[in-house]
DNA sequence: TTGAAAGCGCTAACAT
DNA sequence: ATGTTAGCGCTTTCAA
């Protein structure tokens, strides 16, 4: 209930000569009776330094409680820590996978500056805009799809930038994901083999679009129509993908499609929730429907009947990412494409 | 599999007026024949500048294709549009909503800067050193727990600093969030109200600790043992929350103490491992054992039967947060400590 | 091994 | 309404 007073003794005091209280290198090196240049390459590690000054300029630094100022340090260096990262979504556990993924790839004192797209393009063009303004070392995009304003700005700004998660299209730059043409494709191609023969989709439509759900469903549905398999239909939420989605939009299918022998969803979270509508309505056992997910969550794979779905490697995806990100930023070279592939659960619920 | 060469043609021409290509005020000013200071008041939309010059200096920004510099921006104006945040986690979905919050909060073109502690004291105090290096507007750590050299550190820089999720402890700044004490007081009066007598504890514990689950347990064993109650005993997995391991848990406590008649979770991804365990050993018909979680994930809520928990609001507290930096940035004023409070969901396990 | 000078790109303060 | 001047705090370059 108490007021607060944000930003006391900020100690701006611009007037004569009086106190300021950010210190500066400055300020250390008067302590350590160096020169500001010196406590600078003591602080960064580079250059020589005889190991007296360097002592002696530490101590400094922890008498006085200096803070280097890294804002300070990009202008003048032209070089920034800073990584911009744009994810059309963290509240899908993938992302948050990648995420993890990427802060421990980066090193080197890299860090992320998160922005999140919510799937739209325009969005993370806007996004892009603004990351570019603290000319970060490298641009993280997820996807291949993007505005061309967005890859205007991206080669005029001359940034490494990094695509995740989708190695299909053509690689601006670098390029770190899978192919989700291909899982869609194995997807059916296992699900043939299964004996299944009638199809249903269950897929949701995130804000804008999610492109490589896109991509899977297409895919999938070309393979089993050139095998000659039927595609019933399919019931697409309009909202972004969840479980309680996946229950509802079955249930839909179900009532419109009775005949359906397998489903295949956008991902995992949509197919849990149709696992729970047939654990709910008991169609387990009278009617043993094939559900098929797509991301091998731990979730899926901890019930009671293990969930057949594709595990995909999104820590992997984002750890490589920052990897990456480091050895190019020491001059290094990386791979334009980077394919870390997936991997078929078979599970028990197709 | 074609080595690419990153930060091709930087342009960092150091030589005699060679061309640089990082375009800047001088570049637009030229074109527009105003001063740098001019295009400056007109990309911030500040000061009297005339629509006629606003509209050339427009023009001459979109001709010339430049991106402003933040970086040079915060060093002149001691002015950041950078928050610093220090989740311990972002895996847990828990904090990827609070994460998506925190975005829609924050406007004004600030951004945010997310390190994750993984649930270590230490980590946050290298972390926060770290980002007080970018001069935040703003630094947002989770939990009311921080060594005495993190507090040290931000007291001296004289930031805003918001604590989220927990309001049990007293404040440094701000606090938003709730209280983990009450919650687990809440429950366990729940579970006794419904004639629960033999209790058991599920909980994990992430990295070197998660305080507020653990609080949680503290208040709600408190709370049963005040009430009489029997506390049969616990099972703790050395490792961070999770669906399998709940699962994994439940399936030990139950061998070791067979008699415990409900079950309080760390938290829903536990609890649902539970719900999970019993399902695939037949349990839910010969012996309801309740199941009572904390989270009030919509997973839980769209099994079939709807988990029994506490509902938390993560997202609020992630958009109250941003909207409280804001607002001090603006120079408003910010209540001390908010409480967010919380909904027990009755839910049908327990 | 150390330092002096210059400037990164922008904006606050003070003119005009 | 516009411009001039003088830095922000650091690091580059070049000299000692």
């Amino acid at each position: 209930m108490d007021p607060v007073g944000i930003m006391r003794d900020k100690g701006q005091n611009l007037g004569v000569g009086l106190t300021k209280n950010t210190t500066t290198v400055a300020d250390v090196a008067r302590q350590a009776n160096v020169s500001p240049i010196t406590v600078s390459r003591v602080i960064r590690g580079v250059g020589p330094v005889s190991e007296e000054t360097r002592e002696r300029v530490l101590k400094a630094i922890k008498q006085i409680g200096y803070v280097p100022n890294h804002i300070a340090g990009a202008l003048a260096s032209a070089r920034s820590d800073l990584v911009g990262v744009v994810l059309p979504s963290v509240s899908n556990i993938v992302f948050a996978d990648v995420l993890r993924g990427l802060h421990d790839g980066l090193t080197e004192g890299l860090r992320a500056v998160v922005s999140i797209s919510d799937y739209s393009l325009e969005t993370e063009e806007r996004l892009v805009r603004s990351l570019l303004a603290l000319r970060p070392a490298a641009v993280v995009l997820t996807g291949c799809e993007h505005t061309d304003s967005t890859v205007a700005m991206l080669s005029r700004a001359g940034i490494m930038v990094v695509e995740i998660m989708d190695t299909d299209g053509a690689a601006l730059d670098v390029a770190i994901g899978m192919s989700s043409r291909r899982a869609g494709e194995e997807s059916a191609i296992h699900l043939l083999q299964r004996g299944y023969r009638q199809f249903g989709y269950v897929g949701h439509d995130a804000s804008p679009r999610d492109f490589r759900a896109w991509r899977r469903r297409t895919s999938f549905l070309a393979t089993i129509r050139s095998a000659g398999a039927t595609f019933l239909g399919e019931e697409i939420v309009h909202e972004r993908s969840s479980v309680p989605a996946g229950r509802r939009a079955l249930k839909q299918l179900l009532e419109a499609h009775p005949d359906v022998e397998v489903v295949y969803f956008s991902n995992d979270d949509m197919a849990i929730g149709g696992v729970f509508h047939c654990q709910a309505e008991g169609l387990s056992s009278e009617r043993p429907l094939g559900i098929f997910g797509f991301n091998g969550l731990d979730i899926g794979q901890a019930m009671p009947k293990p969930l057949s779905t594709i595990l995909t490697h999104r820590y992997e995806i984002g750890l490589r990412t920052g990897r990456a990100i480091v050895t190019a930023i020491e001059g290094g070279d990386v791979e334009k494409s980077t394919d870390v592939g997936f991997k078929l659960i078979e599970g028990a619920t197709a």
